[in-house]
DNA sequence: AACCCAGACATTTTT
DNA sequence: TGTCTGGGTT
């Protein structure tokens, strides 16, 4: 059976395809489908009207004209890159060089795939029809896989198992495999596994140095699950990919037909690609060479999840003769808040070198504020907040929407929410869990896939007691062996066990009722009178799933109601049951636009690729940012990694940047205290504001000596960086300067500064005080930390700066 | 099947 | 400190 044949039936069965997606509802993007007006087709190929280029600067323009070959287009933050990926497509479209759809276009996120669409739309007049080709890496490669499925093992009607899905299933294996799942956790195994897909390895090419992984179970238990996720005919994310690239590995002649489709190739955020993206790429491109990557080195931030920076910086030698641009000029934030990002990330190594600058000289220098605790840092900014609203200081009045929190950890974010609460400030979070990962609308989704493929059977084991059906265990695994026994589905193997009588009472009777119901919803679904809408609420009133949610009384149950009216909404905008489940996996994204100003609060990885005018960056602290664990778990990888996120917080805001830190925090329910963030001696000193907090005690925080572990990269200074991971000697340098720079003026005298020289006054078994912990008396000294027994809140370590000899206590106004 | 309690645990999460 | 999970009980 070769290859030569079946590419034929793909080319034909893709010219098709494509003719049936333009403008079709199925086109899960769903927006921006316009057909190709006349005037647009008369202007392609002539290359006249080039007027769009003329809003670029020469490099974006550059990036733009370069059509042929490899280029890297190495876009910092807020350089206009979107802008220039658009303008490419437009170009290789008007220039008449591709047809829209040679043109392979991936991004990671619908979100950025749909502004590329709505924009490449925009530019052409309102005139391009959807580009088949333009999407997320995984919703391209569905595509490309439902074509070859046969070749991998699945048929082309395979489902997306989620993380959920996946981790149940690897959780059945376990057990199966006697393992005791409290050492050797599904999760982690789960971990195993995606870390393996994303290096593009299945189970028989594995490298022999991971055999040992999962104590040495994990090769088998990978292989299994592979084994099952066929039998089910579904697919994991990292299995998306994998197959794929797997497809155009081994069969030479259907890689060249898309090698020859996509004439054009064009990746969003390569930074953040991993392995297997890679390798995909790779093959794609291999033969024109025609592919521009656009990226940031700067913004790498999902190395632990799987990205690989490397891509990018190797990017030249992968690509040989590669024309590489660079678009430094940023159109986004003021000259202090470039020269500070800048400052931070010249901390890394392993750079491709880039410095951002602009043609505004107006702005305010960064701003820096410590603060006593994390609830007091909630305050301030609470407050800061409202001043901006107001338009203090000879600043705009800002509105909430202009404004954000940007946030290491979620946990942040409970002390900004305390806070917005009891004042009645609006926000929002973003990120969080999202629409389709939700209980209720997975349960409803379960049912339509039931309905859709009787063989699934993980939605079969999901809601065949959901309601309750009085099938617990026992039913359940009756039911299991009857199919095992029987070799069928779940659906099936039930069938067989209540026909044997094999179930008695009142779960058989449910039983029989939810079968039927099955069966008699699936000749609906075939039924061309029954439109699928009214089927999927059919289905959710009749298994008593809705009722089941109207009948519980807590306070979430009324919300997923409204989800799950919002889901059957959604199925509007497709065809039938199988479109939808063929998409949402993969589309169902959060937005929910809500029209109200609000303050936004949300991660710094949730922020990339956002920005506002105002934006406050709390929590520097060593440990929480730059993250301990990150640390402990990539050494100065880690850290480079952490660096990274510093830059791209900062490089967020346009007018306003706020930094602030605490010394003490209550984690897990105990106070700790903490050294501010090595990242803030990194700062550059000129394009900082130091402010000194009300009430506090003053200036004794500040901006660093510009030139430690910053600078020009020497080889020394890397010795110092590398020496700086575990052992920040950060806030010492602070401690040091903060005595030989004058302190911005101490509000009053009364506030005790305590300077690195105090530190070495306390003396073990001293008596001392601390604010929050009271009274106590000091058992060791360990540089500028002292490990205080105290008298009510038990032995803590504290940074000397917060602890005043007992004596003086009574002076220090806490 | 519903409930309760002990104990584990606790970054970031594009698809 | 709080949340969630799993095991045990009713």
């Amino acid at each position: 059976m070769s290859g030569e044949h079946k590419a034929n039936i793909a080319l034909t069965r893709r010219a098709s395809l494509i003719g049936v997606e333009a403008g079709h509802k199925t086109d899960n993007s769903g927006d921006a489908v316009v057909s190709l007006s006349e005037k647009a087709l008369a202007a392609r190929g002539a290359a006249q009207g080039t007027a769009y280029l003329d809003g670029l600067n020469p490099e974006q323009r550059e990036a733009v004209e370069t059509l042929d070959g490899p280029v890297l287009m190495l876009a910092g933050a807020g350089t206009g890159k979107t802008k220039a990926l658009t303008t490419r497509i437009v170009h290789l479209l008007n220039t008449g060089r591709a047809q829209p759809n040679e043109i392979l276009a991936v991004t990671f996120t619908n979100k950025a795939a749909r502004e590329m669409k709505t924009r490449v739309g925009a530019m052409m007049g309102g005139a391009v029809e959807g580009m088949p080709w333009l999407g997320t890496f995984h919703s391209v490669c569905v595509k490309i896989l439902r074509r070859h499925a046969e070749l991998v093992g699945l048929k082309s009607n395979f489902t997306i198992l989620d993380t959920d899905d996946q981790l149940r299933l690897l959780k059945q294996l376990v057990q199966a495999a006697q393992i005791d799942d409290k050492r050797w956790p599904a999760r982690m195994l789960a971990g195993i596994i995606d870390s393996w897909k994303n290096r593009a390895w299945l189970p028989e090419n594995l490298p022999a140095d991971e055999a040992g992984a999962y104590d040495g179970r994990a090769p088998e238990l990978y292989r299994q699950y592979q084994t099952r996720l066929r039998e089910l005919n579904a697919v994991d994310f990292g299995d998306i990919l994998l197959h794929v690239v797997n497809i155009f590995q081994k069969h030479d002649d259907i890689l060249a037909q898309y090698q020859r489709w996509f004439k054009f190739v064009l990746v969003d955020e390569y930074q953040d690609t991993n392995v297997a993206q890679y390798l995909w790429l790779r093959l794609l491109a291999g033969a024109h060479q025609n592919i521009c990557c656009v990226g940031d080195d700067d913004q790498s931030i999902y190395g632990w999840r799987g990205a690989e920076v490397g891509n990018i910086l190797r990017f030249e030698k992968d690509f040989p003769g590669a024309k590489t641009v660079r678009l430094e000029q940023n159109y986004r934030s003021t000259p202090h808040i470039l020269a500070a990002a800048s400052g931070v990330i010249k901390g890394n190594e392993n750079r491709l070198g880039k410095e951002l600058w602009t043609a505004e000289t107006e702005g305010e220098k960064v701003r820096l504020i410590g603060h006593w605790d994390g609830e007091e840092e909630a305050r301030w900014v609470g407050e800061e907040i409202e001043a901006m609203q107001r338009g203090t200081r000879g600043r705009d009045k800002l509105g909430l929407d202009s404004m954000a929190i940007l946030v290491r950890a979620s946990h942040q974010m409970r002390a900004f929410e305390d806070r917005f609460l009891t004042i009645g400030m609006p926000y929002r979070v973003i990120g969080g869990p999202r629409f389709y990962e939700r209980l209720e609308i997975r349960d409803a989704m379960a049912y339509f896939r039931l309905v859709v493929s009787p063989e699934d059977d993980l939605a079969f084991e999901r809601v065949v007691n959901t309601p309750k059906r009085g099938l617990g265990d026992v039913a359940q695994k009756k039911m299991q062996t009857s199919a095992r026994d029987n070799f069928v589905p779940l659906s099936a193997g039930a069938r067989l066990l209540l026909e044997a009588k094999g179930l008695g009472g009142k779960g058989a009777v449910e039983l029989g009722r939810f079968l039927d119901n099955l069966e008699r919803w699936r000749g609906l679904d075939a039924s061309p009178e029954v439109n699928h809408v009214e089927l999927a609420e059919m289905i959710l009133d009749e298994s008593g799933y809705t009722e089941m949610w109207q009948n519980d009384k807590t306070p979430e149950a009324p919300g997923r109601l409204e989800n799950l009216k919002e889901l059957v909404k959604a199925l509007e905008q497709f065809e039938n049951l199988q479109g939808f489940l063929e998409h949402v996996s993969l589309i169902m994204d959060n937005e929910s636009e809500d029209a109200a100003e609000k303050v936004s609060i949300m991660t710094l990885h949730a922020a990339k690729g956002l920005e506002f005018p105002a934006v406050f960056l709390p929590g520097w602290e060593e440990g929480l940012f730059p993250s301990q664990r990150s640390m402990d778990e990539s050494g100065i990888k880690g850290l480079e990694e952490e660096r990274r996120l510093a830059y791209v917080g900062i490089t967020r805001a346009e007018e306003v940047c706020t930094i602030s830190f605490a010394g003490n925090r209550l984690v897990y329910g105990q106070w700790q205290s903490q050294m501010p963030s090595r990242f803030i001696d990194e700062l550059p000193e000129a394009h900082v504001d130091v402010l000194t907090p009300p009430g506090l005690y003053g200036g004794n925080f500040g901006a660093a000596q510009p030139h430690v572990g910053s600078g020009m990269s020497s080889g020394l200074e890397s010795a110092v960086a590398d020496a700086n991971v575990y052992n920040s000697p950060g806030w010492k340098r602070m401690q040091t300067r903060a005595s030989q720079r004058p302190t911005t003026q101490p509000k009053e005298p009364r506030g005790q500064v305590i300077d690195a020289k105090v530190v070495a006054s306390f003396a073990v078994g001293g008596r001392v005080f601390h604010a929050k912990f009271g009274y106590g008396n000091v058992l060791n000294v360990d540089a500028d930390k002292l490990e205080i027994a105290f008298d009510k809140a038990g032995t803590k370590k504290v940074v000397a700066r917060f602890i005043v000899d007992a004596a003086e206590a009574g002076n220090v106004p806490f």
